[in-house]
This record gives structure tokens, sequence and C-alpha cells, in this order.
DNA sequence: TTCATCAAGTCATCGGATGACTTGATGAAT
DNA sequence: ATTCATCAAGTCATCCGATGACTTGATGAA
């Protein structure tokens, strides 16, 4: 059956809002009625309106400045960009992080300092195994190590995604599954390191292709249980 | 001189949830304390307080139910990541999105179904010159054809990024550069396709790196000036 | 054991009140 | 005539209290 809509005031306001703002009634840099006047166009009451528009500031479109007036800060809605990929799979979700993997090592070989260098062999080494301070401090670990990677690529876009990407494949791993992902071993890890060192971009793609194989692999087994 | 902060108690509250969101005081599904306790806590009125939830329900962390609570949804914070990539440089956000490109076009090249294919060559197919229609229209066009070897690839996270970082390119492009970016020719953009049909991963990638080196350096140029 | 009823807890919404800030108008001093 | 301090109106920021709607676990009868 159609499920019943349950909706709030809230919500509703801030939907219109946002069309008309996005509809291009008011253009940017444009002031909007006041608090009062929108509760009335709304009919809803202040308070309500003030969420409202706290959501649409929060989320570029609106700008208040107290003791003037609310202003149209952009009309585009760029909100909603990443909300997409948290719904997705654990699946799409590794393998999407494992494409800036691949890319970043790449352009790491490429661009490398000396300084890159050193500190991914540095955490390279303090990376231990399981055994030292228990699983989450050596994930952890793990983790430092290959954003050291992502960083020597120089690409900061690449970097912030990483980190969106790792805390949303822990979420969804925490959410859907139970078992064990396989972790490449030390060498595995020090060969991409060596490729880099090496200024050869095409091995280091290969070294992290070669890394990440058996863990897609696992991830296959385990989600099509 | 170093600017007088200006900030206001909703967007520290905000910030407040927030820190103790991500920083994992509350798990994912636990309830939150309510309203009255949230304003104690953070030495503001209830209605702040409604006001910061608000914006971190629009945001995907927290989650309300009118008679139960307030609850965490999520602990991965996208808007943060959002606003952060949004703040790198062109030249990082096209390659950001050129890894996707990559290993879209890598994963397309396996698992295309022959449905992918006659989408991706009718796309290529309408995509024509900048004469028709437009600077603008063909742009679309161009995009459109990109996301039908992203959508080939049969990842769901990767599309999202994809638009994603079309929008904030397309954004960044108008804020920052005026110049032409070089549009690679119909053979280049079907020699990716012909990779895809013929299951060849490894030709698929050369292909669309052969396809965005002239792109890149292009940008370089523009971007040194 | 099952299930309708109920009461406590919680968010949703409203209305009013006060404070802080901005901005254009006013008018005196130069 | 110009400059500038002062002021008043308008607006957002914040708080408070009250009522309604909804959820949920406890209660007790069937």
């Amino acid at each position: 059956m159609q499920p019943a809509i349950r909706t709030n005031l809230t919500d509703s306001a801030t939907g219109s809002l946002r069309a008309e703002i996005l509809g291009g009634r008011w253009g940017v840099g444009a002031r909007i009625p006041n608090e009062a006047a929108l509760a009335d166009l709304l009919s809803v009451s202040r308070g309500t309106v003030r969420e409202a528009v706290r959501v649409l500031v929060s989320q570029g479109l609106l700008d208040t400045r107290q003791g003037s007036g609310t202003y149209v800060r952009s009309t585009v809605d760029s909100s909603a960009a990443l909300d997409g990929v948290k719904r997705t799979g654990l699946r799409d979700q590794w393998e999407a992080r494992a494409a800036l993997d691949l890319e970043a090592a790449r352009l790491a070989a490429l661009r490398h300092t000396p300084a890159d260098l050193d500190r991914m062999r540095q955490l390279l080494a303090e990376r231990g195994t399981v055994a030292d301070g228990g699983s989450d401090a050596f994930i952890r670990r793990d983790l430092a190590f290959h954003k050291s990677v992502v960083a020597a690529s120089g690409n900061r876009a690449m970097m912030e995604l990483y980190d969106f990407f790792t805390a949303a494949i822990t979420e969804t791993i925490h959410a859907t599954i139970d078992g064990e992902l396989p972790e490449p071993d030390q060498q595995a890890h020090a060969a991409i390191v060596d490729a880099i060192a090496a200024n050869d971009p095409d091995r280091a793609v290969a070294a992290v292709r070669a890394f990440m194989a058996p863990v897609l692999a696992q991830l296959e087994r385990l989600l099509s249980q």
C-alpha cells in the first residue's frame, strides 16, 4: 500500500522556502520577508519559521544577519550530494574508496616528497600487528598508513573524501556484517611504498590492486550469504 | 588583524552536539538526552536546542521521533566532507573525479550489461558537437555520456560521487577560471566504449587516462597563471 | 496468555516577551 | 554645506511557559 506520509510543519516549511529560493522568487543577495511575515505566509509560528530558516542557513541557501534581515546566499542546492553515498552498499563504498586508493598511489609515485616517504615508512614500521594493543588500535594505525599514501598524492580533495569513506565504511560494516575481512600483510603494504619510492606509477597501481583483490573477494562472499 | 569571532548560541550548540556525536559519545541508534536535559547541558533554552537538533537532523546525524526521543542516525558527517572538498582547488577536484572515471571504466568493462552498452552508444551518438544547441546543452550531453559509463560499472556510490563532483567542479569553474578546457573528440570517447564492449579493463583504463591527460595539462596551465 | 486501556515521558507547535544588533534618519557642530 | 554623534525603528537572537500529539511500557481484565 501507499505508505501514509508522516511529515511535520518544519519540514514542509523548509520545503516551501527551499522551493521558492531554488525557483528564483528571490535572487542571490535579496532580503526575504522577516520572520513574522514568513510565519504569516506559511501559516506557522515564528519558532517553526526559525527552525526552517536555520536549516536552510546550514545548507548554504540563506544567510541571517541579526538586526538586518535574512538574505539569499545561493540558489543552487548541493546539500544532499553525499547523503546518497551513505545509503549505498558496503561493496560499492569499498570499491569507491579503492578507486581513490589506486589513483592516489599513482599520483604519490609521481609527486611524493622525501618527507612524504619518511612518513609512510614510519607509519608502516609502527603499524605492527593486531596483537599490539587490540583490534581497534591496529585498525587506526593501519588507516593512518593508508591515509599517508593519499596525503603523498598531494590531493586534498582525495584526502577529504578518504576520511568520509573510511567513516562511512566503518559504520556500514558495523551495521551489516559481523565477519572478518582479510587484512593484507606487511609485505603487501611495503610493496606500495616501494613502488612509490621508485617513482613507478604503474607498479604503484598494480600493488594497490593486488592489495585490494582479496579483500573485495571476501567482501563479495560475506555479502552474498 | 585577528578578525573578531562572531557566533551565536545555536551554532555553538550545533557544534557541541556534532562534536559529541562524531566523538562517539552516543553510538548509532542511541537515544540522546531529551530537549530539556540538552538545554541544561548546553546552558541554552529549549528553543535553541531545537534549532540545533533540527540542523543535525537535516544533515543526517540525528533523527527525532515524536513521543519517543531523539536518536543518533549516523556518525558520518557528509556535510563537513562536502565543505572540505569544496574548499580544495579545481585541479584536486578534477583529479578526484578522474579517479572515479578510471575505476568506473574498468569495472564497466568487467560488468556491463547489453543494456548499458546500448545506452552508452546511444548517448555517444547523440552527443554531437558544440554547434548543436549551444555550449551548455553540449556539456549536458557530454556529461550524460560520462555518467552512463559510471552507471555501467554498477556502482551506485560512484554514481552519487560523480554527481557530487560534477556539481562542485561546475561551481568552481564558474568561480575561478574563464578559459576553455580542451574537449576530447568523439574518437577519444568512442575508444572508451570500445574497450568496455571488448571486456578489456586494462584498455578501458588506458583509454580514460589518455582522455584525461590533455585536460589536466591545460588545467595546470590555466591555474598556474 | 492476550489485549485493550492508561499514564508518564517526549517531541511539536504556538504565543509572548526581552535583548542585541543594524541601519537609515535626524540634527547639532564644524 | 559637510561631518558625525545620536536616536529610533526594524529585525534577528534568545528565553520562557503552555498545550497538543505521539510513543511506549505498565497495568489489569478477559
